[in-house]
DNA sequence: GTGAAAGCGCTAACAC
DNA sequence: GTGTTAGCGCTTTCAC
């Protein structure tokens, strides 16, 4: 093992990197000026080989981009980026990588592939104590530097002016400021709803979703909405909150299920919530969808994976995401459109609703 | 629309900005020498107020705070771990956003929660003409400067000694330089094809996975043991090309699918391709898995979420994120451990493996 | 064709 | 307590 391997963490070097040159080969990061001096020319020589720019001798470019292969050289995206005015990068802001975030990147990345951008997805600092104005802050701390715009993941806050384009999915205000993309949530929620009315439920529980969210504001209403022109009265004691996390579900789920007056169904505002509330039904002794109809929002991959398939509302996530991306590029393509894309939702009944018990 | 709003890309500014002090309020992102000039201090005080250093007279602090905010200046994360040692983030470098990644990303983001560390994953330019090396070139590019620490995602080639702890997932190589950690593909894929022996199958065809990967070499060969074992001759023919991916599947599937003496099973490297390979076998017109059974391998949520869902073997994917973040925030906190974790793997028999047909 | 120098936004020594 | 200075790694004039 080579001096420089002990000391550093990764596997040997693949390339024939001579140990006797250790003056100037340093343990850290190959930088620009290690490659100048082993090539015995200026930084800025460098440079303009490694960028491509014209006015270098043949003879010396040759001899750059020997030393460069051969030291692992590759130019830092940090400092580049601070120097340079674009990066080709497009940043994907999260609050955390769950289900929804995920497929949302899926589709972004697909349409993404093959434009020369390259992704960046941040889940920057969201403590408890902090899970407000995460966006505005990681925005801050990327935009204008690292990253040449932006897709942002449920927003909670309006975001201050930016020097960058923005599209936000699923945002805290409706359709207001930047661009963004959202579905149905009022008709999807109604729908989801009318189907636990059609199958004969009264007794129809909420979980609601984050507060800070406009979807969840309009799938709350969605859900008064059909229970409404059901001429079902709303029982307050019937919405809590879920925030959308399976963790935060757990209580209310358990308080309600255990109610003498308990639900025959539960609208859930997001999967998550809905596949927490079918676990706390099984560890009450409930069977779903026997005892017990349970409907989610989303249409994650794992609604439709578990053993009970959930009945749920699906958003077209990929496409949504895929949507942003393309917004995004017409934008640093220096298309000023501010668009609100409205997508479809719809619901697909599967194995977790069912009439209620006699 | 106030004249910054007007050129910025963003919503209305939240915070109560004197568009009058448009001097010291450029367009572009609030840097702190922009915050200085307004607050009537160096940078360096402003730096110190921010970064919460001693030797700050507690009105000055406040008042630089105040300014901070009203401007809404945050630290570029660029600027500052190009000067600073520490970055707190730690990057998860991939080739794509797919089901595979983003299965990992979730275990590593519940892992990493909580502790202080922020997330980056970084998908560069992985084009079809660079499809080998990028980890390098994307490990050349964040470390040192943008992130103290990596996860690298199915790595290609063996990286050359780098300045930060690194943890690769499913590598090139076995057990072998940097830290690894993988699941046990013999036994996986040895279980899924006796499997398919038991049922009756003689004829079982390969799809086989990325051949610059370690994980796709040993499925193979868990595949041949097994054949082996029955008293099964390997017939070349029956084993293809996948690439674990399901644009790469299609036609080698369609060709597999097509022949006069075509294989009555198929056991395909990934989940991805086996979900293809049922797909064409629709498209030609043969049920499964009446006329054609197939096997996975990984478990993605897709495998299960279908309308048929997917036998296949189970790669505990979350759990091998978690465990390679626990490791590298061992690592990150000084300890020298390297370590090759080992996964179990295991068959899940669904709905996509019946006998042969008669 | 090449290199010296400035500067991107920030932090850390070190003066004052 | 506060400001001045240097410099992280890089790109980009602009002299030579």
């Amino acid at each position: 093992m080579s001096a420089s391997a002990a000391r550093g963490y990764g596997a040997s070097v693949s390339t024939d990197a001579h140990p006797a040159d250790l003056a100037s080969e340093p343990v850290g990061r190959v930088t620009i000026s290690d490659v100048a001096r082993a090539a015995g020319v200026s930084v800025a020589t460098v440079s303009k080989v490694v960028n491509g720019r014209h006015g270098v001798a043949a003879a010396t470019a040759e001899r750059v981009l020997e030393v460069v292969s051969r030291l692992g050289y590759e130019t830092s995206l940090v400092a580049s980026s601070l120097r340079r005015r674009k990066t080709n990068v497009i940043g994907i802001l999260v609050a955390e990588f769950e289900p929804f975030s995920t497929e949302l990147l899926k589709g972004i990345s697909g349409a993404v592939g093959g434009t020369g951008y390259e992704l960046l997805a941040y889940s920057g600092g969201v403590t408890d104590s902090n899970r407000v104005g995460w966006e505005r802050r990681s925005l801050s701390r990327l935009a204008g530097t690292l990253i040449d715009g932006a897709v942002i993941v449920t927003p909670t806050v309006l975001f201050p002016t930016t020097s960058i384009p923005v599209v936000a999915i699923d945002p805290h205000t409706g359709p207001a400021g930047p661009s963004t993309i959202d579905s149905d949530n009022v008709g999807g929620a109604r729908a989801a709803t009318r189907h636990l009315v059609e199958l004969g439920h009264r007794r129809i529980a909420h979980v609601r979703g984050r507060n800070d969210l406009e979807s969840a504001r309009l799938r709350e209403q969605g859900y008064r909405e059909s229970l409404a022109e059901a001429g079902i009265g709303l029982e307050p004691a019937l919405v809590r909150d879920g925030g959308y996390r399976a963790a935060d579900t757990t209580e209310p789920a358990r308080e309600l299920l255990s109610r003498h007056d308990r639900p025959t169904a539960v609208f859930a505002a997001n999967d998550l919530s809905a596949l927490r509330v079918i676990e706390v039904a099984h560890e009450l002794g409930l069977r779903v969808p026997q005892d017990l109809s349970v409907v989610g929002f989303d249409d994650i991959p794992e609604a439709s994976s578990g053993t009970r398939r959930l009945t749920t509302v699906a958003q077209p996530l990929r496409q949504m995401g895929a949507r942003a991306a393309q917004m995004l590029l017409a934008m640093l393509d220096g298309a000023g459109t501010e668009e609100h894309v409205h997508m479809p939702a719809r619901l697909i009944v599967r194995e977790t609703t069912a009439p209620p018990p006699a």
